[in-house]
DNA sequence: TTTATTTACGAAACCGTTTTCGTAAATACA
DNA sequence: TGTATTTACGAAAACGGTTTCGTAAATAAA
């Protein structure tokens, strides 16, 4: 089908050095079977022709592909593209690939990419599910196969597994105290439709700051938006044109605080003056908003890199065996006008 | 190595069925050799056990792995990332596995990246070179080994290839045309450097657009950012803090809107008041910043879509060939309040 | 009815490595 | 000096598919 030019094999290799098949793809992996002698030879001509082995037929030979796969939602996300730059530099540094799948918050892409990897495509996969993700039988069909997986941010609780995750509840606490502390009275909870598994972490911490504080919590104020409809975007500006209206926002995700400067523009709010905001983001424009939005900042390239980390050393060991343990890394909070009093 | 639970192999089917291997495979794959009765009993037990093709051994045979490589500068950047969702879904569309590479804008990085294609790892390559990339002759080395590539966004003009660009001469033409016709007199005009191939037409828009409207074009006002260094910064601050400082900036690369806004906070410079900015961007949060930052907006997905498309298309073909073609797909500009009057 | 063609399949070679195993020569041990 | 190990390599069998080619039976053409 392509027209390759004259591919270099090893058989070439060895015929140009009267030396076997095998012995060349021995000297090339620096096998001790092989002398010192032979070695050179051997690299020297590797050099020289510039050959490069075919990566299937490796794969094929040694039942590993040194590649790892990566699933998550959304590429266009300060977030993932972080992680994706933190588990990158660790693939690079151990000779992996990087298969990037994206889910687009699909459940059913996600299983047919998971499906997929029953195939031994991968040597491991690094996950972050979709919001749609509420039962797990495709992650362990796939773990049960023998591919080692490592969650990391979006994972699945009841799936047993090493995750690498920050720390949400705390943080949305600590969001929300802050809230309290400046005055607010009517916290809105800002976050997208997850069905089960993954963090009602965030939630919690919300809630518990509030009972902490003395401060009712109110069904109502959590607003749990679907798909970028637009429906939600009017409930939450009806939310914010009360009488007795919310005078705090948290966006629990990165994508939901725009549409509440986009709400209070239109409503002419003023923020912080009204209505205080704080947001989950790793937005490099936080700053700049107007105003400059308080953030909650995740560790995305810490937690992509340390997630690739503990797959990668995995890998590497004889026996693949992943710890059943949680890592978390700290968010940041950092303070700007949206919440200033 | 791996504890791979007993894979499912074409010879086992054929065993069950009381076939030959050859006939499974081609059923499989739907071939007219194969009576469609066959197929049925064949494809009813690869669904029931749950049979999965062994990729690696596929692309040994095959000679084509249904891979095609990306290679970028680097994905936390927004038209990277809305490219790579563009290619994703042409991708998809056509069982294409989408194997992303990130360069950090080192051409050492990109030559690697590319000399490791030449082992067949891809079917094809999707291009968008890094700053550094001056050279480029590890290109035409891997095209001349018959491995198809389609340059997207930052091409390298010299050589002869498919390429899908947007219209970069004419958007910074009409960018400063529009500061032009706002008032303003000393326009800068922000870069990174890139060595050379890749696109001049930004800044030649600019001067062309000086000249044509009897402006001086003043070698001074462009300002060459090295990586992230300090130097250039204090350098932007100080030309925007003479006696005669500029009016007017047009960052030329999305990273570079957010220093010029640090900047005249910095400084106290009111935008539009005393200087009017428009970025080249994809930003989401352009229309949220303080003020809002009128934009340059390449169609990201687009682009990376047409890219993908066209490569997927010619390898689909039985002689792979890419016409000489670039596509050029218009950016928007929207007009925002960084350079209202 | 005879011959040509098509249909539907199987045998075997092949893709380019890795891996297993066998072995002669070199070295160590006793 | 005779035996046990190492060392350094090669032959051949995987790995799990695809592809080529050959052929008997079924169908079409004459």
């Amino acid at each position: 089908m392509n027209q390759k030019i004259n591919n270099l094999t090893l058989k070439m290799l060895a015929k140009q050095l009267g030396l076997s098949v095998s012995t060349i793809s021995k000297a090339i992996r620096d096998s001790h079977e092989i002398s010192d002698t032979t070695k050179k030879r051997v690299n020297e001509l590797v050099q020289k022709l510039n050959y490069i082995p075919n990566p299937y037929a490796s794969s094929l030979g040694s039942r590993n592909s040194k590649t790892i796969g990566v699933v998550i939602p959304e590429v266009v996300d300060s977030f993932f593209a972080k992680a994706i730059n933190g588990i990158e530099s660790i693939a690079q540094e151990n000779g992996y690939h990087v298969l990037i799948y994206l889910t687009h918050e699909s459940i059913e892409k996600e299983k047919q990419i998971l499906k997929d990897f029953e195939s031994g495509r991968v040597d491991g996969v690094l996950l972050s599910v979709s919001r749609e993700t509420c039962s797990h039988s495709h992650i362990n069909i796939l773990m049960n196969k023998g591919v080692p997986l490592v969650f990391f941010d979006r994972v699945v609780d009841e799936v047993k597994a090493s995750k690498v995750v920050t720390n949400d509840y705390e943080s949305a606490y600590k969001a929300t105290e802050l809230l309290i502390k400046n005055g607010c009275k009517q916290i809105l909870f800002l976050s997208f439709l997850n069905t089960l598994a993954i963090s009602n972490k965030r939630l919690n911490g919300y809630k518990n700051a509030l009972l902490d504080n003395r401060l009712a919590f109110i069904e109502k104020n959590i607003l749990t938006f679907q798909n970028d409809s637009k429906k939600d975007y009017l409930l939450l500006k009806k939310k914010l044109n009360l009488t007795k209206r919310a005078d705090g926002v948290i966006a629990s995700v990165e994508k939901l605080a725009l549409p509440v400067y986009q709400a209070c523009e239109e409503l002419r709010l003023n923020i912080p003056g009204d209505v205080q905001v704080i947001g989950f983001s790793n937005l490099d424009t936080a700053a700049f908003l107007n105003p400059p939005l308080t953030t909650i900042t995740q560790p995305a390239f810490e937690i992509g890199k340390t997630a690739a980390a503990l797959l990668v050393k995995a890998l590497g060991r004889k026996k693949i065996e992943l710890a059943n343990e949680e890592i978390i890394i700290p968010s940041t909070l950092v303070l700007r006008r949206s919440t200033s009093l």
